[in-house]
DNA sequence: GCAGATTAGTTAGCATAGCTAACTAAAATA
DNA sequence: TATTTTAGTTAGCTATGCTAACTAATCTGC
């Protein structure tokens, strides 16, 4: 997308930066998401069952919803279809309160298989590109992931 | 938390940039997106105004719904609600069949201001980066924009 | 130990946003 | 002119976001 170079902000060049991030981040992902649909399951039960399967284990619904940035009735809603389709199991903890929710053997796979597909997709984009140009988008995305962490 | 992630051999280094840049987009909207939502208006209607804003003046309805990736009921849909809320005009041309969409000006208010959030959120993060780091952000963005549009 | 406050999650109801199928109207073509 | 193609809309489904209001469990103060 052609950017506008603005005159009334403070910092032109790093508001032209982040528009175009924030859009070529949209884009991006609004171009995955079309392998995402082969898996018959919706983007934020996917997103959901990536944080249970690649986060590092089972979570309380708060804490799904916390790591999502959604309120805890859109979670409650994102769990409960990831439950009725078997992906995700739900369980007790000392608190009776919490809920605890572990990926099943199927969610895990599912998920795993989506990945796949996700990167395959963009994997095969890259590789169109130069050696250099390969090289140079690793430290975009190094530089990304720390900008992220800062947002 | 700095990320230590061995090389999958198997998939290669394409395969390896893909999965971070893709996990990067993910967690890059997620945090963008709480700002977004300070504009009374849908991440999906935001985007589509952008690109009648930002992308060099009026399109067709299919137009905008190639640039952003939905099916044409769809924009049709997210341009009613623009058009309700009076950030759209519409026009005609001359085949009677297009339409003609044009952000009025209450319309292009309304996205500089959303823009002026994220590049708080987002030059306070760069901030923190040296200037060489801020430029090759600025520079490998070109790159990323040209990889999307080949996935 | 129990009353009230707090916390975790759910339910209800609303809006946005994605899709396909089926429709209308205009333009292009045979 | 009759048919086909193209642009957009409408209808109806699902998913996903929110707030408000609810239930149930736990914690706190006395």
């Amino acid at each position: 997308m052609k950017v506008v170079k603005p005159k009334n902000l403070a910092s032109g060049k790093a508001s032209e930066t982040a528009d175009r991030l924030h859009s070529a981040a949209i884009h991006l992902l609004r171009r995955l998401r079309v392998r995402d649909r082969e898996s018959g399951i919706g983007p934020a039960q996917l997103s959901a069952l990536s944080v249970l399967v690649l986060g590092g284990g089972p979570r309380s619904l708060g804490e799904l919803a916390e790591a999502e940035q959604v309120r805890p009735p859109t979670m409650s809603r994102i769990v409960a279809g990831l439950v009725r389709a078997g992906l995700v199991h739900r369980g007790k903890t000392e608190d009776g309160r919490r809920v605890r929710l572990e990926a099943s053997a199927k969610g895990t796979k599912i998920l795993q298989a989506g990945r796949r597909r996700r990167v395959e997709s963009l994997a095969k984009a890259l590789s169109s590109f130069s050696e250099k140009e390969q090289q140079q988008l690793g430290e975009l995305t190094a530089l990304l992931e720390q900008v992220i962490r800062k947002v």
